[in-house]
RNA sequence: CGGGGCGUGGCGCAGUCCGGUUAGCGCACCUGUUUUGGGAACAGGGGGCCGCAGGUUCGAAUCCUGCCGCCCCGACCA
């Protein structure tokens, strides 16, 4: 089977955008539906994605919220309740207006839309949730004693984008999305915070994905919100993904739906809001972070499977009794471990499959290795080979996990500290920025008019005004107006 | 919505300009045999309303008209 093109990578240097898409279709992630701009996430993706879940589930537990569900489906009239928030997604809200078919008269083979069945009052598909579930906590809360509310809900969404894209942009997606009740503003505002520390943390530890923390200027900020907190990542093509977001909502919502509470003062205030959510893109995330021209390359915290076992070639009783006892043993150590006895399929087809799919270590065993004890240890990283004693070899790997693990952290921060460039003035900005595109520093007045020139020329945003590292002054490299600090600019996804 | 490209077995394509046997190739699939240390080989086999609808013609994947869909690049966005 020589130059089979079901399995051939374009390369990224070729064309990203198709890397990007074989990636996902070869590690046989998602692919696209029968519905424009929604896709069909496969058993490979959604694994991916349960185990981002469970991660992400126990940190917001952890941090005292607890799981609910609300309906798909807001009306109307609540979806408009808040101004803003409405505003910002009107353009691209599926809606449902009826809620009947029936036989076509002039067709019988056919269905429509029975005029009868006209709703009332149309029926919003979410594309967020903060209006159904602001008009719930109304009745949930009356006294200071009910706050803070911790909910959190694991939801899909439906957003109607002009362009899509596999995990990075689809018209469906899945998501969790936090919303909380707070008593004072300061209150709000630190849990807005600690769930963007949450997000940052589970980027870096878990997804091996460094990313800028900050807050959003004024025109990136989220419909109907106060203040965004972002955690900003850069890929391997130099461009910008937003990889999670959360709010401080202010008294916006309380006053659009209104949420009032009692202090123990006996006086009668609006509640203080946050919400925050990250989606699938974040797999987009991962996989523009860490994959080769190879396939998927997944970091071990998140791998559907850890390692797999490929007996070579003939499963004869010797190897595979090696194969179960080393993964009974790596099970034991919490290992996500599997042995491939297939028959039909060579050795090389499925290191190579593997590969692809981006499982972080193969072992292959064999009759010629195992006679010196040893056996052939490949991890997907760094697409090193070497051999390895049988002898203690779960711990080993148990180890080599953890180096996987923090390599990767480590190469995708050397990359992204290798295109971050600290530039003083607009021509050296529009140069670093096409010659090498990445994050760059720069000083800007504040203003919504030199932000919105830049975008206009160059395409870049500003990702976010970071909240930590070089904080001191300067001035604008457009209008040579007073700059607060330097905020970080890119082309973003 | 603007610009570009494309619709031919499951996937990727050739054939279309210049109409003419039974529409072809690679991969995948099925059966069998030999294989298996980085995508195995051979033999046999199955699978097509050539995107849809009209039209021209003795004859259309091919020419004409209309429609539909998909992909890529922008505008919109997590």
């Amino acid at each position: 089977m020589s130059n089979q093109q079901s399995s051939v990578i374009t390369p990224r240097a070729e064309d990203y955008s198709k890397w990007y898409n074989n990636i996902v279709k070869e590690a046989q992630l998602a692919e696209n539906s029968a519905v424009r701009g929604c896709m069909v996430i496969k058993p490979h993706g959604y694994a991916l994605w349960e185990n981002m879940q469970a991660v992400l589930d126990k940190m917001f537990k952890d941090t005292g919220h607890q799981n609910a569900y609300f309906p798909l489906f807001v009306p109307k009239s609540l979806f408009e309740a808040e101004e803003k928030n409405a505003e910002g997604f009107a353009k691209e809200c599926a809606v449902v207006t009826h809620y009947r078919l029936m036989t076509d008269p002039n067709d019988p083979s056919k269905l429509v839309v029975d005029p009868a069945a006209k709703l009332q009052e149309e029926l919003i598909v979410r594309p967020t949730s903060e209006a159904i579930i602001w008009n719930t906590y109304r009745n949930w809360i009356s006294s200071y004693r009910d706050l803070p509310i911790l909910v959190n809900q694991w939801a899909n969404v439906v957003r109607w984008e002009m362009r899509t894209r596999l995990f990075l942009r689809t018209a469906e997606f899945l998501w969790q999305e936090g919303h909380t009740a707070h008593e004072t503003k300061k209150e709000a505002v630190e849990e807005a915070q600690r769930m963007q520390e949450v997000y940052a943390r589970f980027a870096e530890d878990y997804m091996a994905m460094p990313v800028w923390k900050g807050r959003k200027s004024d025109s990136e900020r989220f419909a109907g919100a106060e203040d965004t907190y972002t955690i900003e990542a850069l890929m391997q093509d130099g461009k910008a993904l937003q990889a999670g977001t959360s709010h401080f909502l202010g008294q916006n919502f309380a006053k659009a739906f209104d949420v009032k509470f009692q202090t123990n003062a006996n006086k009668e205030e609006y509640v203080w809001a946050t919400s925050w959510g990250v989606s699938t893109r974040l797999i987009g995330g991962l996989i523009m972070t860490h994959s080769d021209d190879k396939g998927l390359v997944l970091p071990p915290r998140l791998a559907p499977t850890q390692v797999m076992i490929v007996p070579i070639p003939k499963v004869n009783g010797e190897l595979k009794e090696i194969a179960e006892n080393l993964m009974t043993e790596l099970k034991g150590m919490d290992v996500r471990v599997k042995a491939d006895y297939d028959k039909k399929r060579s050795f090389g087809f499925k290191l190579n499959e593997y590969d692809l799919r981006g499982v972080p270590i193969t072992i292959g065993v064999g009759k010629r290795d195992l006679e010196n004890g040893m056996v052939q240890i490949a991890r997907r990283d760094t697409l090193e080979k070497e051999l390895v004693p049988l002898e203690g070899l779960a711990e080993y790997i148990k180890e080599l996990l953890g180096q996987i693990q923090d390599n990767m952290f480590l190469k995708a921060l050397r990359f992204r500290q290798a295109h971050t460039t600290e530039v003083n003035d607009y021509d050296t900005f529009k140069e670093v920025l096409e010659s090498k595109g990445g994050f760059i520093l720069a000083h800007w007045d504040g203003t919504e008019e030199t932000e919105e020139k830049i975008k206009e020329e160059t395409k870049a945003t500003i990702r976010c005004i970071p909240m930590e590292g070089d904080l001191s002054e300067g001035v604008c490299m457009i209008t040579g107006k007073p700059s607060a600090q330097r905020v970080v600019f890119a082309k973003a996804y």
